[in-house]
RNA sequence: GGGCCUCUAGCUCAACUGGUAGAGCAACGGACUUUUAAUCCGUGGGUUGUGGGUUCGAGCCCCACGGGGCCUACCA
């Protein structure tokens, strides 16, 4: 439903459509007439608070029922209950970060004048700001006993029930709604923030550099996925939104920023589900002189500081109430050996093709057309007898080389890739290379991919002549890692991806 | 992309086999000086997602479109 914006902020004319609003929305923009009618300032400029909810909770941990202090306070917050008994009023006032106070309004302390104007200006929803004295109600409810208040900032729209969630749509369109009601949403909000803070300061710990490396390129690359496109005017080109990172970060470990980590938003133009977001947030880190064993290691450490910095344990509890435990060492798994096992038939990196295809077949699965290549088929047997399944926290090794375009060969094992996934909960959560620093493999790796691209594989990767051409004067080896933010959050908490993003992208009603 | 389900008051949800669209909270009027989703008395509030169709009659049946969810395939 669209409410229509009166014109001119001090306006207390009513729109012809005002007649026609809801009877809730009506009666409140009345109220913000009346008020401003009668001198009364509905959004005040500000309010003289002196605490916090938080401080006076913190500040009076333990008062008995009907004791009372001197202690004057401040306090403002958005108006969550209202009961009145007559003449004397209980308000509960709520901050930001879901923190309650209640404010007793009386007939004796604040007079008849600004109680009446107390029942008839205020509605759930608006922020209130009240003075008065800290006391314990009867009933035992720390409260401010007002001898005055203020309207801060008066509420055009009800407050939605507090006493039963919103529908999962409505909780994403109108997540300010949500985060006021439901406190699930809020500690998201804090969680999130705690595990990023955490990433950055482990990794700084470490000796990385953070940096920012373009989100407009006129080539995508780094990963296999689709990209957004976009124009831009001042030179007439297409440009790409990044779908990952990489590429400018090996550039910056060739110019001698040997560990180095970006964290933040890539786009990918594929599937929105329970656990895909077309924008997410990724970590990448790269540590020169470094190899996939010692990111996996540091992989691992990330996850543990993150699960204790937001929750003081590595033992995280689940949104449905069960525990799963980052702590300790995690297993490594060859792929192709724990692959043979589940399937009760030998596979190697040599299996021909048609073998391949065979059990493929026997496992149900369709095969695309762009995938018959004999790394891909096995990495699809891999998923699905085994990486599905996996629930510990897992690092699965030893990837075939032709979907790994950017990973070098394994130093003693013909046909894999020092490459791992981390696999969490069934599902991938970081993925780290031995990183390829040979140009001329480079080069053939790009052209194999080019390829594909022709054949039609959008996911495909095209020849970088800009990063060759970077790789060719000289690319330390090193160890290189990714992992998704949001992947993260869903891991520690058990939340689905659009209960982790904030603000997660919704079609347009 | 395919399949199934769903959209009703500000919010969350009912409504039998097609027969006057209801409840809780919220709102409006009144009572009440210690409430905790206060209580009590009274009242109003709806283009049932949108557009067509069938029917004497459609929230319900049919078609199309739009939003959302779940399963499924693919990407992290």
């Amino acid at each position: 439903m669209t409410i229509p914006v009166s014109s001119g902020s001090g306006s207390t004319e009513h729109d012809d459509q005002t007649s026609s609003l809801p009877e809730q929305y009506r009666v409140r923009r009345e109220k913000r007439d009346r008020l401003l009618a009668e001198g009364r300032e509905p959004y005040p400029v500000a309010v003289p608070v002196t605490h916090t909810i938080a401080r006076v909770r913190a500040e009076h941990p333990d008062l008995e029922p009907g004791a009372e202090t001197d202690d004057v306070v401040g306090v403002a917050g958005r108006v969550v209950h209202l009961r009145n008994t007559g003449k004397l009023c209980f308000v509960t006032l709520a901050d930001g970060a879901g923190e309650r106070l209640q404010v007793m309004l009386s007939l004796a302390e604040v007079g008849q004048e600004e109680l009446d104007a107390f029942k008839s200006d205020v509605d759930l929803g608006d922020h209130v700001f009240a003075h008065g004295r800290v006391i314990c109600s009867r009933r035992g409810e720390l409260s401010v006993f007002a001898d005055s208040w203020r309207l801060a900032s008066k509420a055009l729209r009800p407050l939605p029930t507090l006493h039963k969630e919103s529908s999962e749509e409505a909780r994403v369109r109108q997540r300010y709604l949500d985060l006021i009601a439901r406190p699930v949403a809020r500690d998201m909000v804090r969680v999130r923030s705690a595990v990023v803070r955490s990433i950055r300061s482990e990794l700084h710990e470490r000796g990385f550099t953070e940096v920012e490396t373009p989100m407009l390129q006129t080539q995508h690359g780094g990963a296999s996925a689709r990209p957004f496109m976009t124009h831009m005017n001042a030179y007439d080109i297409d440009l790409y939104m990044r779908i990952a990172p990489e590429l400018f970060l090996k550039r910056a470990v060739v110019g001698g920023i040997e560990r180095v980590f970006e964290l933040n938003r890539i786009f990918r133009n594929e599937g929105a589900d329970s656990t895909h977001s077309p924008e997410f947030a990724m970590l990448e880190s790269y540590e020169a002189y470094g190899d996939y064993m010692s990111v996996a290691r540091l992989t691992r450490e990330l996850v543990q500081a993150a699960a204790m910095a937001a929750f003081g344990t590595t033992a995280v509890t689940l949104a449905d109430g069960t525990t799963y435990d980052v702590g300790g060492e995690w297993p490594q798994l060859d792929m192709y050996t724990v692959t043979s096992e589940a399937m009760g038939a030998t596979i190697t990196p040599d299996t021909p093709l048609a073998e391949l295809l065979t059990h493929a077949d026997v496992a149900g699965l369709k095969i695309d057309p762009k995938h018959v290549i004999e790394g891909k088929v096995a990495e699809l047997l891999f998923e699905h007898y085994v990486g599905d399944h996996l629930h510990e926290p897992t690092f699965v090794l030893h990837y075939p080389v032709d979907t790994s375009p950017l990973v070098r060969a394994h130093r003693s094992r013909p046909g894999v890739v020092e490459k791992w996934d981390l696999y969490v909960r069934g599902f991938e959560l970081a993925t780290g290379y031995s990183e390829l620093v040979d140009p001329v493999v480079q080069r053939q790796r790009f052209e194999a991919q080019a390829l594909l691209a022709a054949k039609g594989d959008h996911d495909a990767m095209r020849v970088d002549e800009d990063f060759l051409e970077a790789m060719e004067h000289g690319m330390p080896p090193m160890g290189g890692m990714g992992m998704g933010l949001d992947r993260l959050l869903m891991a520690l908490t058990g939340q689905g991806i659009r209960e982790t993003i904030l603000f997660p992208l919704v079609k347009p009603r």
